[in-house]
DNA sequence: AAAACATTAACGCAGCGTCATGGTAC
DNA sequence: GGTACCATGACGCTGCGTTAATGTTT
């Protein structure tokens, strides 16, 4: 039998173009009409296709699959697939990984949102982090943007921290920023870290959510109110004021972030 | 503060040609010399980026990322939020599928390879599956085309199959393929069937391997040797051989496949 | 004045989809 | 002889990387 390569693109479910394309990408190559250009595809050209799409559909790319249907022995096949298995369960962990990291952060982003302005006493997070700017400036150290560069690509794991010295509480322009991590993904990951890494240990803290609309307005006095609901609650500040970028978005048609905070406190 | 481009680079960790890329698609716009063209970025701009990789990372598309950062309220985000943790929820189940089925494959293939021309009396797998070839014209029904095509999307869960009749053993060119899919999948898809697609059920089964050099070669032939077992064991066929096409691959220098067969039989 | 930046523009990659133009089969 | 198919080629898309030619900063 002689399939036109409509025929078999009609069996195969997928269009002509794409059969044209895997035999530019030399995968098939169907005999071609004597007096015409045609291509004419034999029962045998299209289990070969079939076993293309198989394949394909395993993830392998059109140069792999070409490999594979052409050259490939018994051994070999066995190995490709051991790589490509690697390959896939990788994919399966950091999609995974992905999904809760993404449920957690809509969890976060329904807690911020009510907790603007309003204060709880609770345990505070487990994570590690590190600063790198200060004020307006950016470190130019080259060990400190090294380490960016690594926990930028940890995000969204990792997440924007910001920090505010206790001594510094009211006023204007004194804050820093930089990147944290959570335990629990610095276990996953196997972070290692030391100075200027540091580490902060779950313990109680004033924890509260606020907003800053927009360029530069980000300031210190954001959090004064948790400040004062210490001081109304017997409760003693006892290290830097921290907390999270959550999210920026529009709000009341201005660009505003929304941030999750937490100071540490002791009665 | 004031960075030039290659700054913002390094601080970031990408290239100062994705930096413009994301400039030309409408995500940052930073300001530029007056004397010069040269791009400028603030503290703001540089937040501004980060909160794009950020995104970026999830799985964003940019032009996503620029609706989102320069758009999006709150409540609109959260539901892009709950739109991609769908996605990558079902991207991450798709990936740890289709693991499973690798690993599965390469249990398949190193057994196939050890049971050639051998025979065992086991179970046989319990799986769905229709025919669309027979010898070597394809059917050009449409409901099969059809069919056919859903289930070639479903690869490679679902296998290519072959069926000889029973009656037909001995003979040279009569058989038929289709596809197979076992019913696990069928669960883990929660496929419908009905005819043309059979439900093949566990039962005894005579259980060898084959392999079939060069275009064309194959033929039920292959499987004499099958129905001379169950003769000299006494084994009674009482269903068609049918089986599985595992790979193709290069053996001995020339195209070849291998088949994994069962033949239902009785004492 | 040399070195290290910056600019724009064009091209390339995979893995296709989408025309446009013209030839062919039935 | 009409229409449904086929061929080739060019261009578009995303998310960048890679030159190349030229201008600016320090």
């Amino acid at each position: 039998m002689r399939y036109k390569i409509g025929d078999v693109a009609k069996i195969l479910g997928i269009s002509t173009d794409l059969i044209r394309y895997y035999e530019k990408k030399g995968v098939v190559s169907p005999e071609k009409g004597e007096h015409n250009s045609y291509r004419y595809y034999d029962t045998w050209d299209i289990n070969f296709l079939i076993d293309c799409l198989w394949y394909k559909n395993f993830g392998f790319s059109i140069d792999e699959i070409s490999v594979i249907e052409s050259e490939t022995t018994y051994d070999s096949l066995l190995e490709r697939i051991d790589d490509m298995s690697a390959e896939i369960e990788a994919s399966a962990k950091r999609y995974q990984l992905l999904h809760e990291r993404l449920v957690s952060q809509k969890e976060t982003l329904e807690n911020v949102r009510s907790l603007i302005g309003k204060c709880e006493v609770t345990m505070g997070p487990d994570f590690i982090y590190y600063l790198n700017r200060h004020n307006f400036e950016y470190e130019s150290d080259s060990t400190l943007q090294t380490l960016s560069r690594r926990w930028l690509k940890y995000m969204p794991f990792s997440t924007r921290y910001f920090e505010i010295p206790v001594t510094a509480h009211g006023s204007e322009d004194k804050y820093s920023w930089g990147f944290s991590l959570d335990m629990h993904y610095v276990e996953e990951f196997d972070v290692k870290y030391a100075p200027p890494v540091e580490r902060f240990e779950s313990r109680p803290c004033i924890h509260s959510a606020f907003k800053s609309s927009g360029k530069n307005a980000f300031s210190p006095k954001h959090m004064d109110f948790m400040f004062k609901y210490a001081k109304t609650h017997g409760l003693k500040p006892v290290g830097n004021a921290f907390g999270n970028l959550v999210c920026s978005v529009v709000d009341n048609g201005k660009l505003t972030g929304f941030f999750e905070a937490w100071l540490p406190v002791e009665e």
